[in-house]
RNA sequence: GCGGGAGUGGUGAAAUGGCAGACACGCAGGUCUUAGAAGCCUGUGCCCGAAAGGCGUAGGGGUUCAAGUCCCCUCUCCCGCACCA
């Protein structure tokens, strides 16, 4: 017990570091303060920068990640500032979505209620860890109708456009979600939110967006966005995927009234190698012969099946090649050639037309079919072999299947024989569409994207169905609500429960409305929007985020579009980052905008790691941000997570280490408080330049030394800020100067350094940490007499002069071996260097019976002795 | 299978082609203390040794005066895509 009273006395020590005293104490303050953040109006002609994080969902726990997302971005946002531009750094709220249903049907409290109250229990802990956002100017959340009648706004605007449409289709549906998924939603068949739950497919009614008009422009993009990382740019370009190839049309023979079959294929140019035609199981001439052919049909129901099973055990794809013969034929459009038409299970019903032409010899997974069944392989492409290499050549290339293009020319193939395949795929295509059987395409594996959901916690769709009809519309037709019928509000009062069908459409006071038009009775749209439509366009609110009358003003938005730094995890690389995209493309089309890319430069930071797998609550390895803060603090936490690897890669989180930062900061802390009142006596209370004295004069060796370290800390630093973020080596460089600083306290003691020098470290190592520990920051930068706040402070600048050394350490190696290194006076030249580096006692005794061959001299790098 | 990233001490990690392992964690010894904790000091890649030395960046080859870094081949791990015609 006595023990315990002691321990206590020392938290309440003023020389102790005490971060649970001191953080509360200038959060309060903060808080008190709503536009302590706040950026300058959009007219203010200052320099932009608009520092974005990706929003969370409110799920009421903070985690790890988003603590690192978050201190990145802060520590940018605060560095940004100091170095004098105009800063918008706002945060907001993704909330609409599932959970909230979920948390109702569990514990009977409204999806609105819990909402809300999740907001503000993550306010207060993000509040808590020091984030400098302007809530007061920025803050939305996206399930309130001041936010969700812009969506429906935009959705007019759409519908307007031929934007958005209403369709029916196979759609993804998720059992567990009880809702349709958009196909970015569908991770490896199974749902993004719930990964071992499988998506099926169900034919439904649903609204689309048309993001694949902008296709072309959503890819052609990727290659003016160089701030994007690489990997987020190719998985884009592969969920885009755009394929150029031509669409040809096969009759089929003795069926008049059938329609042609029209395949697409990228090698129309191997098409004298065709030789069977492939249908995927849900084609509609498979469907049609199916009807007259039972055992067709079994064939095809059990294709249907296996793959529906295969998807189940995740090894779609390592699925055995099989087929059926239908027994019907198609004529090849080129050479008459008589062609069997076949099923196949490796035809996919979703991708170009649903049936191919099947060319063995030049396509890998035909010709395994076509081994495996004993169909004929015709060889028509044959690589070109110079007489050259011909001894030389890869005898692959003379293997089938040869799947090669460039380099190729045409055998086999009629009037195309000897042409290069390059140019034949241009000349025959052309061909086919002057005959009429064929077209130049291009196909892409993006879809538009289905946005309705049959959830209640969602934007509703601002559309009604006219029961009667009137002109033009027919009974059940559909019909725009007006703008000045905005907003749709939600229901409140509603139960939730399991069972299925849009929630809204139990609510009679809500379907029941009249329609615009007629004035008859109408239908209201029971299906609400996918979350990831407020989440396109929420940046852009943020600019304006209290305008009444628009969604954002114009002129603001292109004052601060486009967002100079946006930062967030990868798994939105297709989802949000595509989606939010396309947005922008449309609002610039709408006339709102005038960039056409949401971001400059997006930046995405690795996983949070513990115990070599991901933080995950199924894991059990989940560190809470709330633990950490209350054992170290905020700044300890935040620049922890800064400190222990670079951005980018993933972060092994070691409490330890966070720990080791809490005594690295207590350090800091005793020093400055120690010599805080001789900074303090000082006359000139000086504000960021005028910080330097330019001089050596009346230096000592010793405050040369650390003023030195000092400049080429702030040089490293303020470089790393624009260039590589390698936040863990600047917060290892500002060690580095502490441990200097800690080791020359004898010194400063005995008036060994000149208290003007003792001033400028303890200044610029109060507003180096600004950006990483900004409670500290502030509570140091009180002490040493300021009373400014410290995050309006210019950033130090770096003095070349002051940075430089006045003695350089020269490696000297001997073939390539370190064998010492020597000093000398900085400005050395090479003969001096050189001639330093042959005196040397140990490069002498290597040197015996030795001949230098080649003596290099490196400037500001090595000496390297070549001998024999 | 294809695309991207990575592989360096006991651990997290540093290194514009130029002293490998900065900085930190951990560990060991010391100091202070009645004792412990905290703090402070010293040491800490591996091997042998008293020392001098030797070996070391997944493995193998190459370019270079000089390679963790550039080139080629192989292996392992992580992430994404996956029969896309």
């Amino acid at each position: 017990m006595p023990q315990i009273e002691k321990n206590d006395a020392q938290v309440f020590d003023p020389q102790r570091y005490n971060p649970a005293e001191i953080e509360p104490r200038w959060q309060a303050l903060w808080d008190a303060d709503p536009k302590l953040y706040a950026a300058e109006p959009h007219t203010s002609g200052k320099p932009k920068f608009y520092c974005l994080e990706m929003l969370p969902y409110p799920s009421g726990q903070l985690h790890m990640g988003h603590v690192r997302n978050y201190a990145i971005g802060d520590a940018l946002a605060r560095f940004m500032r100091m170095r004098g531009y105009n800063v918008l750094h706002p945060m907001g709220w993704d909330a609409f979505g599932l959970p909230a249903e979920n948390a109702a049907l569990k514990n009977h409290t409204p999806p609105r209620e819990w909402t809300l109250k999740n907001i503000e229990q993550m306010k207060v802990q993000m509040r808590r860890i020091g984030l400098s956002y302007d809530w007061a100017g920025t803050e939305i959340a996206t399930c309130l109708p001041e936010y969700y009648r812009w969506n429906q706004w935009f959705f007019l605007k759409m519908v307007e456009a031929g934007l958005a449409y209403r369709r029916s289709s196979k759609v993804n549906w998720c059992p567990k979600c009880a809702t349709v998924l958009a196909n970015e939603q569908v991770v490896g068949g199974c749902c993004w939110r719930h990964e071992d739950t499988l998506v099926e497919q169900r034919e439904l009614e649903q609204w689309f967006l048309r993001i694949t008009k902008y296709a072309d422009e959503l890819l052609d993009g990727l290659d003016k966005l160089p701030g994007w990382p690489e990997k987020v740019r190719t998985m884009q370009r592969n969920w885009i995927g755009r394929s150029e190839g031509t669409h040809v049309d096969f009759h089929v023979s003795a069926m008049a009234d059938t329609p042609a079959i029209k395949v697409f294929t990228t090698r129309v140019d191997t098409i004298f190698g065709a030789t069977s035609i492939q249908l995927a199981p849900e084609h509609p001439l498979t469907k049609q012969l199916a009807a007259a052919d039972p055992d067709l049909a079994k064939a095809v129901t059990e294709m249907i099946a296996e793959q529906k099973a295969a998807r189940e055990t995740g090894d779609i794809g390592n699925i055995e090649k099989h087929g059926v013969s239908t027994g019907k034929n198609a004529i090849n459009p080129f050479n008459g050639e008589t062609l069997p038409i076949w099923v196949a299970n490796y035809i996919l019903a979703d991708y170009g037309t649903g049936a191919i032409m099947s060319v063995p010899a030049h396509d890998e997974r035909d010709f395994e079919f076509a081994q495996k069944y004993g169909l004929h392989i015709k060889r028509v492409v044959a690589p070109v072999i110079s007489p050259k290499d011909a001894a030389g050549a890869d005898t692959d290339d003379l293997s089938l299947p040869y799947t090669g293009e460039d380099d190729a020319v045409l055998v086999d193939s009629g009037e195309w024989t000897g042409e290069g395949a390059l140019e034949a795929q241009d000349k025959m295509a052309r061909f086919a569409e002057e005959n009429g059987f064929g077209k130049k395409t291009t196909t892409y594996r993006l879809k538009d994207w289905g946005v309705s959901r049959q959830r209640y916690w969602g934007t509703p769709i601002p559309m009604v169905y006219c029961i009667n009809g009137h002109d033009g519309v027919k009974p059940g037709g559909v019909v725009a609500l007006p703008e000045s019928a905005l907003p749709v509000l939600l229901p409140e009062q509603i139960e939730i429960t399991q069972e299925g069908g849009s929630p809204l459409g139990k609510v009679s006071a809500f379907v029941h409305t009249t329609c615009p038009v007629c004035g008859g009775p109408a239908r209201r749209e029971t299906d609400t929007m996918d979350t990831f439509v407020d989440s396109s366009w929420y940046f852009y609110r943020y600019t304006d985020a209290r305008n009444a009358h628009a969604p954002f003003d114009s002129e603001k938005a292109n004052y601060w579009f486009p967002i100079d730094q946006y930062i967030g995890g990868v798994e939105h690389a297709i989802l949000h980052l595509i989606y939010s995209r396309f947005w922008t493309k449309v609002m610039r089309d709408l006339g709102l905008i005038a960039n056409s890319e949401p971001a400059e430069r997006l930046f995405t930071q690795g996983m949070v790691i513990k115990d070599g797998a991901k933080m995950s609550k199924s894991k059990g390895n989940v560190v809470s941000p709330d633990d950490m803060i209350a054992r170290y603090g905020a700044d300890a936490t935040r620049m922890y997570a800064l400190f222990a690897a670079p951005p980018d890669r993933d972060l092994e989180w070691q409490e330890e280490g966070v720990a080791g930062i809490s005594r690295f900061l207590a350090r800091v802390y005793r020093l400055t408080i120690k010599y805080a009142p001789v900074v303090r006596s000082l006359e000139s209370h000086t504000h960021g330049d005028e910080i330097a004295p330019k001089q050596f004069a009346g230096q000592t060796e010793d405050g040369a030394a650390l003023l030195r370290t000092l400049h080429q800390t702030i040089a490293k630093i303020t470089e790393d800020f624009s260039g590589r973020w390698h936040f863990n080596t600047c917060i290892a460089a500002i060690m580095i100067l502490v441990n200097e600083i800690s080791a020359a306290e004898t010194a400063m003691d005995t008036g060994g350094i000149a208290p003007a020098t003792i001033a400028e470290l303890f200044r610029a190592l109060t507003l180096l940490l600004t950006p990483f520990a900004p409670f500290l920051a502030a509570e140091l930068w009180q002490q040493l007499g300021e009373t400014a706040a410290v995050f309006h402070q210019p950033w130090p600048m770096a003095d070349a002069e002051l940075a430089r050394e006045s003695e350089i350490e020269v490696p000297v190696q001997v073939n390539g071996k370190l064998i010492t290194v020597i000093r000398l006076a900085a400005d050395s030249d090479e003969a001096a260097i050189s001639a330093a580096s042959l005196a040397d006692a140990k490069v002498v005794a290597r040197l015996v019976g030795k001949t230098i061959v080649k003596h290099l001299v490196i400037k500001g790098k090595l000496v390297n002795l070549v001998v024999r």
